[in-house]
DNA sequence: ATCGTTCATCGTAAATATACGATAGGTTAA
DNA sequence: TTAACCTATCGTATATTTACGATGAACGAT
């Protein structure tokens, strides 16, 4: 795509729109439902819940990781992973920024 | 990426993945942002608040149209653009189901 | 120390997204 | 009709995402 422009825009304009990528995949937004209705939350039991490799599993919940909507923690040879509600709310809130005051052209 | 998965998902997954995807580059998200200011919504007062040429700004507003997150309309030798609130407020709420009741590991 | 388990990372191939110039299509004005 | 304007689409180059097998790193148990 030539040379991204995306460092050209305000911040928080970044920011909203990074979480939204994060949200854009339908494998990370199971992954967060998965999370939000277990006690555990290791990754084995969410890679037997999708339809994708463990590597590819791995891959989603750094992406949800880096954007800050999930904490991972480890322990012993096991990595739990959990919903960050305070971001999720965050993104939540920023979106009412977007509603239109007027009404539909 | 090989063969894309996304169709091994729910519907409901799928869908609000695709509007987090249309909402995943700060321009889009900057573009709802002047529509919600803006009385006017031609497509050249956008171009004009972006650092984007015209092609690419039509590019975004046909992915924000994909989605259903705003309607377009043609005005004469101009077209309209608005936020639609309903789809908006649709995917605030389905947010809501991705928060965790428990806390965080 | 060795083995099995669990998860992250590396390397790689293919799909998709981003950006722009050029061009086409449609509208109003002259 | 011609000219000027506005917007969408096409073609194309490059960047990023997605997906997986293979490998590596860390831990607990034997």
């Amino acid at each position: 795509m030539a040379v991204s422009k995306k460092t050209e825009f305000t911040q928080e304009d970044i920011w909203l729109a990074d979480v939204a990528k994060a949200l854009s995949h339908p494998a990370r937004i199971r992954i967060l439902k998965i999370l939000n209705n277990m006690s555990s939350c290791m990754v084995g039991n969410i890679v037997d819940q999708l339809p994708l490799a463990q590597a590819t599993v791995s891959q989603h919940l750094k992406e949800l990781k880096r954007v800050g909507l999930i904490n991972g923690e480890i322990d012993g040879p096991k990595t739990c992973y959990c919903v960050n509600n305070k971001n999720l709310i965050k993104a939540k809130n920023a979106l009412d920024k977007l509603y239109s005051k007027i009404g539909c052209c």
